[in-house]
DNA sequence: TTGTAGGCGTTATCAT
DNA sequence: ATGATAACGCCTACAA
């Protein structure tokens, strides 16, 4: 071995012969440099009017030339605030979170907060490790968007003393504060739609049991049949899970039936996709032959053939709500409790007059 | 005021007023209850073998009760290394990105990372604040998705010393590590495709100009048609932007020709959307009239009408890859420079037979 | 207006 | 096997 000179020069390999070499300036590099102590760094960098501006100018002008980046994770020691949040969501992989994930960020960012994404992936235990790991990181709020899993790990998120806000959850109760759509108006309005172009066996294909908004969606409809004085036909509300897939083999039963629905009311677009796509396999037209329509609005719905009737959910706008609903939780205020969206009816072309 | 008891007790509301009252229980906390020092407590923890496994059981049996979490800001702090990456992205709210996301967090999460998001939303001032941010963070690593900017933010990231993986890059050369679909191979198939199906008017509606993805995709359809013997028929080549709205418009202008194509190659799969939906807006049909092809393979590409001729790319194990590549960067291994995954061609619906 | 001293919660380096 | 002690980089009294 070589002999290492000069004390406690960086530069040596970690035992996992990590690369990083040299330290970045830190306040006391600074402060060296310009020939002040280093809290005098410190206030003149945030621009404490307790600073000399001659000296506060130059302080400045050394630590832009040197590179200087204050360290959050030092600042966080300190301040026991991390201008961080923990952002739990089913998949981003899904248009809808997506959207909502978008919305988040970009005013988290507005803030002056970063964000911790976690793909919870629907597997609890990785819940528990993302849940572990948001307190390890000591967020200062957390936001969980369409929590679809067994409140298995809500506990463990309220026992973090953090603000929590909700998007679209599917546990009603669990929790205080939530943004939410309004389901049951939303889905009354696109079966009442389809009931004003005179369809009389409208069918639901819904969601999983037990969800929240497949609950409350189904109440819209159930409450526009039930205003039009239309019976409940038990054989003509199916279930999916809110994805293509299982929507098609739901609508497959539909189509099976000896007097099948001259229309659809889908939980969500992905339903309504699947839908579509097996009503063409049996050889018949969208909206001549049946009439679908979704929820959601997501960015495909313009663009499917044809371009699919829906109610829309503000998804950016939500996230952007939940978030801001978070700042004030974590600066102390009182905010709203439930915050509702609302739902608006989109109409295009996949709903027609019935034959 | 009241009078404030007891030294260093929190509590203490902040200026902002924030809530959060008490304390996390610390190491000295549970060194305390457990009757040894700090470092044991620390040691028994990290489940080090130089602590007696009785004392390291009792430690860990106490932490557990009081709920004890390790600060990760602490330790960063102490080991420089926050087991933290940086992902920045044009925007989360895209479904190529979305999947490249949710393979980067998954991989992440496995070994013991927390990922931040930027959502760059390609607008140069937020880049530089979320790069900015990133370096403030003191992030290990950083990976960025599909960088469509110019380049401008690029040379902040290098000078922050830690390792960069790009996906998807359209910055040819500016970075060292990338992992890249081989947009060339893949392109050519579906071109070849189209011509084995007997069509010569084939027509590319590409991407904006010097992106090098779509030069490249263009390079192979030219490479399919050039080895048909086809000649280049330069009105054929358009261009959108890689959404649906532009792709509609450069279709529309297509459709107008005197001779129009009786094939398409589009971009991606969000082209093809546009694309199609301007097909049938002009009274035609896919692919009885025209054939369409994408690139990407999105989920949505199986279920639109007819579901979409195009070329995968595996977006989550690029992803993967990205990350899995970083996570050698991070810990000093030399690792692959360029990593080119292979595009698959997905044959479906919406090509057919010339007529 | 500036400097000195101390501490945030860990890990690391010595002793013992 | 364990304990003292000193960082890490910053902020916040308090003193000058």
């Amino acid at each position: 071995m070589f002999d290492k000179s000069s004390g406690k020069a960086a530069g040596s390999a970690s035992p996992e012969g990590v690369k990083r070499v040299f330290r970045q300036p830190s306040i006391k590099d600074i402060a060296r440099l310009a020939r002040v102590s280093h809290p005098t760094v410190s206030r003149a960098l945030q621009n404490s009017p307790l600073v000399n501006p001659r000296t506060a100018e130059k302080i400045r002008k050394i630590a832009a030339e040197s590179g200087y980046r204050a360290s959050a994770v030092a600042r966080g020691l300190v301040t026991r605030r991390t201008r961080t949040i923990g952002l739990v969501v089913t998949t981003v992989a899904d248009p809808f979170t997506s959207e909502v994930v978008s919305g988040i960020e970009q005013t988290a960012n507005d803030h002056g907060y970063s964000v911790f994404l976690a793909d919870s992936n629907a597997d609890p235990e990785r819940e528990r490790k993302v849940v572990q790991a948001f307190a390890e990181r000591r967020v200062d709020g957390i936001i969980v968007t369409s929590s679809r899993v067994g409140a298995l790990y809500l506990p463990m998120l309220s026992e973090m003393m953090v603000p929590i806000v909700l998007v679209n959850d599917q546990h009603p109760g669990a929790f205080v504060h939530s943004v939410m759509i309004c389901n049951q108006e939303g889905s009354r309005a696109v079966a009442k739609h389809l009931v004003e172009l005179g369809h009389r066996r409208i069918a639901y294909l819904g969601d999983k049991f037990g969800y929240q908004s497949d609950t409350e969606r189904y109440a819209g409809y159930r409450e526009a049949l039930d205003a039009a004085g239309i019976p409940l036909y038990p054989e003509l509300v199916v279930h999916g899970d809110g994805k293509p897939e299982a929507a098609m083999q739901a609508m497959d039963t539909l189509l099976a039936l000896k007097s099948p629905p001259t229309a659809v009311c889908c939980y969500n677009d992905m339903s309504a996709l699947g839908a579509m796509r097996s009503i063409y396999m049996h050889g018949l037209r969208v909206p001549e032959d049946i009439s679908v329509a979704g929820f959601d609005d997501l960015f495909v719905a313009s663009y499917t053939q044809p371009p699919l009737t829906t109610v829309r959910q503000p998804m950016r706008r939500m996230g952007k709500l939940a978030m801001e609903n978070l700042l004030k939780l974590m600066s102390g205020e009182e905010s709203e409790v439930k915050i509702k969206v609302e739902a608006e009816l989109i109409v295009r072309e996949s709903t027609a007059r019935v034959k």
